[in-house]
DNA sequence: CCTTAACTTCACAAATTTCTGAAAGAAGCG
DNA sequence: CGCTTCTTTCAGAAATTTGTGAAGTTAAGG
């Protein structure tokens, strides 16, 4: 048999990473089988499984999975790519998955902000309530700025500990 | 009648508001009435509403105030103070709020660092999963390391902007 | 084209969460 | 001290969410 270059994974130590990995992020507000399936991808090898070595892993069905990756996909978590000469899919963490997730929240807090506007036009801008909201504005255009500039503050600190691009 | 140095609220045009506002928060992540409390007292005047006020503007149970007032606090998004010489207790959002609220979100962080350093041990440090883990902990450090450098920033940026330490 | 493997959608059962009314618990005030 | 007012706790009903099996859809491979 050839010899592997890499240690043997074992499956238990893999699983208890997953579940409590998963379990915090539960607790931060992602539902539950996304955060299952994430950590799952984030645990493996290759950062990609396929739907059935997921529903193998997890002991969820096919239906779940699909959900889930629907779902994480939606917000950048994972990419979704198709094995070539094949039917199997296969979901992908990328190494920009933090980024991505934080600009994707990033579009979420672009809502916030509208909906704060839109509370400062009708509560009128020199009501108390007003000025308050128009602060909680300014907070988060500040953020949004800031935000654009840790992340390239990020890729450079990646590139330099982790050498690539 | 003594006249009223500002403008007089639309009710209408304020419950239309917190129920907006809310349904962004709770569509990131929070809970519906801890959403809807929240926006309320950021929508209120003075920022302060005692729980019978609460109640009422909400068409929500004492029960329901008292939950979601406890979730609050404990997030530090709200804090409690007992109107002195009564048995009122008033709630309030004060202008620390959302650097609470982040600072708050950092302990969350933290257990993901907590998970993902136990990851790594158990993966092995030098499996290529293991390395995964050990690059997204590196991203997780580095933004803590950012987010407070940013908020002092903010700090600096508001007392410019609105004149308050 | 037809077959078949793989993923997705859908309706529903189960589990969980949410909010309420009622009772219990604090704390001011007489 | 006991009365009264406000808040909290608790058990349960109602609503929502979650995950499944089964049917439906898509696309590879003969």
């Amino acid at each position: 048999m050839a010899e592997r270059s890499e240690p043997a994974r074992d499956p238990e130590a893999v699983s208890r990473f997953v579940e409590h990995f998963a379990a915090q992020l539960v607790e931060a507000g992602l539902q539950r089988m996304p955060a299952r399936v994430f950590a799952a991808l984030l645990a493996s090898d290759r950062g990609v499984l396929t739907s059935a070595e997921l529903s193998e892993a997890l002991k969820i069905s096919p239906a779940a999975v699909s959900g889930a990756v629907r779902y994480l996909a939606q917000v950048h978590m994972v990419s979704r790519e198709r094995e070539p000469g094949s039917r199997r899919e296969r979901y992908r963490v990328h190494g920009d998955q933090w980024y991505e997730a934080l600009t994707n929240r990033e579009t979420v807090i672009k809502r916030w902000e509208d909906a704060l506007r839109e509370g400062v036009t009708s509560l009128g801008p020199d009501t108390p309530a007003g000025r308050r909201l128009t602060e909680t504005l300014a907070f988060f255009e500040f953020i949004d700025r800031e935000v654009v500039a840790m992340m390239e503050r990020w890729r450079a600190h990646r590139a330099e500990r982790f050498g690539r691009a």
